[in-house]
DNA sequence: ACAATTCTGTTCGTAAGCGGACATAAAATA
DNA sequence: TATTTTATGTCCGCTTACGAACAGAATTGT
């Protein structure tokens, strides 16, 4: 609820997979559950427990789905969009600590422990997602042994990025990190259109906009990205790849490894 | 086991709760594990199944307990010393995450997922633990609810150090990073003596060695602190915590917060 | 006691990024 | 269309920290 319209200017290179946009759809359809990994990687049969539980919803960009110590009522599995898991070091002020879209989920790992958010998370792409109440997921995670797996892998996935963030944040260069952001986005989105202002960007990134500015001049004089009011967009992904930190790689192969998405191919389970 | 001898100097002011540090005692009494906070937080009774699982080591500095990518056979709960966990960005380029002392754990959340190391768990300061094979862990976890409970805790808590520490890193100067480190440190140790090199410090803080000198330089000028070689003291707390970032206090208060010491109360324990 | 090693002190030029300010341009709103 | 809001462009002085180099001092090992 609290949530109604679509935002426009979602659509250019992305609906390509499901066809033209269309607000109004049979539930069944729009329900699809084949856009979300973890939920994709989930045996069918486990998938069908869930299914009755899972609630479209639409992710609108700025909306604060939670923020520190509050309950987890939702677990989010995004089927497009952006979200990011911000930590609080004063007010008003915040770094993104994790990127979270259709690979992943929200409260997947922490809404089923203490039940308390550690994170503000806001939407920062507009997207859908399916949602389910975290108290039944509590309920049924101990007869779906597919997707207990699948939480445990995927807990481990995101303490690996954070954990990869945090050196690269240390480290590396703001040039550098904005270019693994946007190569992150890109593969959240499957789209090379990031509809963000650089002021966003340069918050998740914890510097000054003046700096993000810069930096996207000089990409943008390399052919890199191209970028107008609100909206950059990725047009050389090997400059990009070349001009960012091995941290994009190093992040990209360790969620390969923990989640490879041929999850379901045979019955259930390999690896 | 490849694990001998006690460092010398960790006695100064720490010996203190113990009595006189005497290395040749009876086993009973050195296996106590009243000194390690989660295993004093656990119900007497789960103690009890643990306690002939556990067997004591000696933690050397430098030691590398664990490396990305091996598997994760023991669980440590540390009595004493200063472990890290390293993120690699580099072969040779290594940033701490994460600081462990007695009031964790390593390889207690980690290692019963995947089972397989993020990190590179170095012993930064000598000391003492307590092992356990992670399989018998797994084993044992069901049948002791307080165990359990105290693993998502302490899952959850060292997540926030996790996040704290990136949005810290990214946004701090080395200055207020150093003594939010050397305050954790002197937690971790109970002890004002902080037995690193400057070249250490630097390595964890992913900094220059050069700027963790001239930052000790001016601490030691106010008086905060009074180093020698491989030694740095905390000799003005308070100096060192206005100087700090109000990191070091947010990771201790959500710490408390999510793993109150007061949990078994009445048995051992003080501090 | 001597040599080798390992820390720390210090210097210095340079680069990255901060922080603040102000102008301009594009959207959104009325 | 006019107005307000929001995003970007640009400038500039300043601070922090890098990176590299070398000297001196404390330890360790022999």
């Amino acid at each position: 609820m609290s949530i109604r319209r679509e935002s426009a200017g979602e659509s250019s290179s992305m609906a390509a997979s499901t066809g033209a946009p269309n607000s109004i759809r049979p539930r069944i359809f729009e329900l699809g559950n084949d856009q979300n990994r973890l939920l994709i990687a989930t045996d069918p049969q486990d998938r069908a427990t869930l299914q009755p539980f899972l609630e479209p919803v639409t992710l609108l960009p700025g909306e604060v789905l939670l923020d520190v110590g509050q309950p987890i009522d939702y677990v989010y599995f995004p089927q497009s969009g952006v979200i990011s898991l911000l930590t609080m070091v004063q007010p008003d002020q915040f770094v993104e600590t994790c990127t979270i879209g259709r690979e992943g989920a929200v409260g997947l790992v922490t809404g089923l422990g203490s039940g308390v958010s550690l994170s503000r998370v806001v939407v920062q792409i507009a997207g859908r997602a399916l949602r389910m109440r975290s108290a039944t997921l509590r309920e049924i995670l101990p007869n779906t042994p597919s997707l207990s797996d699948i939480k445990m892998r995927y807990g481990e996935a995101l303490i690996s990025q954070v954990l990869q963030t945090l050196a690269c944040n240390t480290l590396h260069s703001v040039e550098e990190r904005l270019c693994r952001w946007l190569l992150i986005c890109r593969d959240r989105t499957a789209s090379n259109t990031v509809p963000l202002t650089q002021e966003a960007l340069a918050e998740m990134l914890g510097v000054q906009r003046t700096t993000v500015t810069a930096s996207a001049r000089s990409l943008q004089e390399r052919g890199f990205i191209r970028y107008r009011r609100g909206v950059i967009e990725c047009t050389d992904v090997t400059g990009l790849q070349e001009t960012s930190c091995e941290c994009y790689a190093l992040m990209r192969d360790t969620f390969e490894r923990l989640l490879p998405y041929t999850y379901t191919d045979p019955p259930k389970d390999q690896l």
